[in-house]
DNA sequence: CTGTTAGCGCCTTCAT
DNA sequence: ATGAAGGCGCTAACAG
């Protein structure tokens, strides 16, 4: 037990310098053979490990990055951040992970931890675009990356999903199954998403000659019980619409929930569409289409971002922004006649 | 930019010592009011931030606890993760996950890295409980807690879900049913919960005097393709069963997408039912009856068990084991007859 | 090839 | 109430 083993009880304890163990322990070369071996023996009899904090203390780097994503039980982030981890960990970078639940306070909050801390970089999908949260966290000088939102204070590369792209498809589906009245439970409109897949909703109609109406926009906050909420407003409308688009996954399951209750049925009463894949989606009857995403490929490509960044800082580089294609997975989802029960 | 400012740049701003600043830094009193404005002032109009790398070089301690769990983007352990990591922060302790994909070489690496940069306390659940991958951690002394699944070769602090009480509960409904060719669709043998919600299964089947059969019983990874691979099974038998238990969320999904595409009909020619609840078991008609728990309360005594090892390290402390009991959300799947179609 | 040594930024006695 | 000075463990010149 007793403490710790440190360089100089290796190099002591394997008769040479603490150069020259490090030089053993950084595989640097430059060492005999034979000393090598007996600082490895040494290495081994002592259970020694290397400590990395006095390494990042006068290497001035942590080879770790932070990310911070509003909330990882929600199954698209989490595949995000297993994106990033894993491509992080292959280049030997640890990921060091905060939920902000959407709480610009709380982003700031662990935004100062991770200064403190030292972080070699930053992905960060955060809970408001145009807040001054990364003020301070700006001012390191240490690479971000956003994904999936933007920070539009700031110049930094981005990472983004072909949003209105995505809905365009989404709703357009809808309307080539007959649907008119189409609903949108839209998500925060100050955040990308939320705006741009309302836009695609608004291009898709426009394209097609379907006048919007404003009562068949509802808001939702991108939680499962607004989608709840919003399909028991739109179904209770003195003139419901005939087909809804969610804005996405999480308010897709409540939405999804609430037409059962209600017995409001998808596919033969109502249409259904909405953007990210969720599991129900192939056990509804009929099967729902949705929009999808290659989510871990999302974070793949933030973190080769980012690692640029810290390979090569200039901050002169003009900023990055990539957009990834969602596809519409299409699912036997025609609008068809009511069942004979 | 330039340098980051630095405890002797913010003590020649404000005339004084590093010893004051670092005094008025951490809170600790006994500094002049007036001294002390004049050094916020400096800290202030230096951007200072302090050095947690530093801190922790002389304090031996990192506020920082690793966690890792084989696979992030289950919900199950994405629950988890949330619940310990949000006891973390409130307690000022940042949170490193990993995931090991259930191999244990990978788990190793991580624990090694975890090792070099010294993490205050570890919260594991392990690719392989029998394994010797924490061999080389033991010995640092660092606090370890183990979740979901034990470590069986060390003595640490453990956080289990009844498992065997859960599946005994399932596969009692089931028999309650009316079902009497229940097969199980079983996880590893070799992890806790893959063993102990198998004999929960026998159990059941014993109190109600039910022979086990071994062909009832199949083997799955804990991955979704083998509950899908399973129900494959199972359905093309000579003798298929009357229902099926599946041992967990994930094989639950696949199991339930391969009774779809055989048109085995749930509820009507075939009984289910499975360990952790799953989205889609509120859609399917009828809907399934699961076991449920409390994930991110699991998470969070985890991380309170931690946290008492961490604060009060003594090795001699006898290891504590906490069983959160689960529940049987009982949904209307109760045999009925063949619709009318 | 190998050794010496000066920091990295901070905390913490020990003095004053 | 404040300052001076010795490390924490390691890397990176610079010397031999």
């Amino acid at each position: 037990m007793g403490k710790k083993a440190t360089i100089l009880d290796v190099a002591k304890e394997a008769g040479v310098s603490v150069a020259t163990v490090s030089r053993v322990v950084n595989k640097q070369g430059g060492v005999k053979q034979e000393t090598e071996a007996r600082i490895l023996a040494a290495i081994e009899k002592l259970d020694y490990v290397r400590n990395a904090i006095a390494r990042s203390m006068v290497r001035k780097e942590t080879k770790t990055i932070g990310v911070i994503i509003p909330d990882m039980t929600n199954p698209f982030f989490s595949k995000v951040i297993s994106g990033i981890e894993q491509a992080a960990l292959n280049d030997h970078y640890f990921t060091i992970i905060s939920n902000s639940h959407e709480s610009e306070a709380r982003e700031e909050e662990i935004l100062d931890h991770y200064l403190q801390r030292g972080v070699d970089g930053l992905v960060i999908t955060t809970a408001n675009e145009t807040g001054h949260q990364l003020d301070a966290f700006m001012k390191s000088n240490i690479p971000v990356v956003a994904v999936d939102r933007q920070l539009k204070q700031y110049e930094v590369d981005t990472v983004l999903s072909g949003n209105r792209e995505g809905s365009f498809e989404a709703v357009q589906h809808l309307i080539q199954e007959g649907f008119r009245r189409i609903a949108i439970i839209r998500g925060p409109q100050h955040t990308t998403p939320g705006l741009e897949r309302f836009k695609g909703y608004l291009k898709a109609l426009q394209m097609h000659g379907i006048h919007m109406e404003e009562e068949l926009i509802v808001d939702g906050d991108f939680m499962e019980e607004s989608g709840y909420q919003c399909i028991q407003r739109l179904y209770h409308m003195d003139h419901p619409p005939d087909a809804v688009f969610s804005s996405n996954n999480l308010m897709s399951i409540g939405a999804v929930k609430a037409m059962k209750d209600l017995n409001w049925e998808i596919g033969f009463e109502v249409g259904f569409s909405g953007f990210d894949d969720i599991e129900i989606a192939t056990f509804m009857e009929p099967n729902l289409t949705m929009v999808s995403r290659n989510m871990e490929g999302l974070g793949e490509v933030a973190f080769k971002y980012l690692q640029r960044r810290m390979r090569e800082p200039d901050p002169s580089r003009p900023k990055r922004e990539y957009i990834m294609a969602p596809s519409l997975i299409v699912r036997e989802s025609g609008r068809r006649l009511r069942r004979h029960v």
